[in-house]
DNA sequence: CTTGAACCTCTAGTCACTAGAGAGTGTATA
DNA sequence: TATACACTCTCTAGTGACTAGAGGTTCAAG
């Protein structure tokens, strides 16, 4: 058994994280000592890796939930599981695809002004100014 | 002279999201009629939009505020604004790198589970549990 | 038994909005 | 001119996933 700080040295989640997931429900009630505070056993650690692995995904606590409930019966059909992580690729394709699009006009945006000049004759702001500067939607 | 309504429509910005950039100081407070509503005008469509495009490049609004400075001193030099602009495409590169990643990793655990099995046997779940089946660090 | 690091709960703040309540205003039509 | 009703006003609270801080208590080492 080992302390909330002891864990949070382990799983590289912060204290306070570790209390905001128990009150999310990912984490089930702690045991408490005599004096209140909350004592973890290997159970505890390896819920807390898991779900820290799933936030390093991009899994909302949301669909964490969902993950952990699956996880808890193991005699279920895995399907949700597996939609979830499928939506959960498709969101960040979803999102590499709009961050290109900015990267691309960014760097034309950039580009257009080496920053020596003055505020008046700036790409930058004449760009933000005026979306026909564009290249493309964004 | 036009109703907040009306600039709403024209900027594609929404209503209460206007007031709001009016009250974090990225629009000038607008001309008010007798019964206090707001009226803008094209200096104020023309600001709106400026900053639609800046939020929309991902500028934070604290980004905006200071190239919205700059813009109102055409004589200053323009190096900050080359510089919120660089920086956000740095931003954005970093962004795009960790979503790879992520998406390489997520994609290879999708593979993993054709969502016809029980959970026990979900690779989904268990790659989530046990990072050593992670080909990468994420 | 003392010290001090670690822990407790609670509230409030972050960012960029979004939603809703309850009241007042503007304008087109009868 | 009266009415209808869409639009607008301000204010408060909620979103997601934490983070920070206050003010107080507990644990473990020496």
């Amino acid at each position: 058994m080992f302390s909330i700080g002891e864990l949070s040295r382990r799983t590289k989640v912060k204290v306070p994280t570790i209390r905001y997931y128990e009150e999310m429900g990912l984490l089930t009630e702690a045991e408490r000592t005599s004096g209140n505070q909350r004592r973890y056993d290997k159970a505890g650690l390896e819920r807390l890796s898991f779900i820290r692995h799933a936030r390093d995904l991009g899994f909302s606590i949301e669909a964490i939930l969902s993950l952990i409930e699956l996880q808890e019966h193991p005699d279920r059909s895995c399907e949700a599981a597996t939609n979830i992580a499928v939506s959960q690729l498709s969101d960040v394709r979803e999102k590499i695809k709009r961050l290109k699009v900015l990267e691309r006009e960014l760097k034309r945006i950039s580009k257009g002004c080496d920053g020596r000049g003055i505020s008046e004759d700036c790409y930058v702001l004449a760009s933000l100014a005026d979306h026909e500067l564009c290249c493309r939607e964004h």
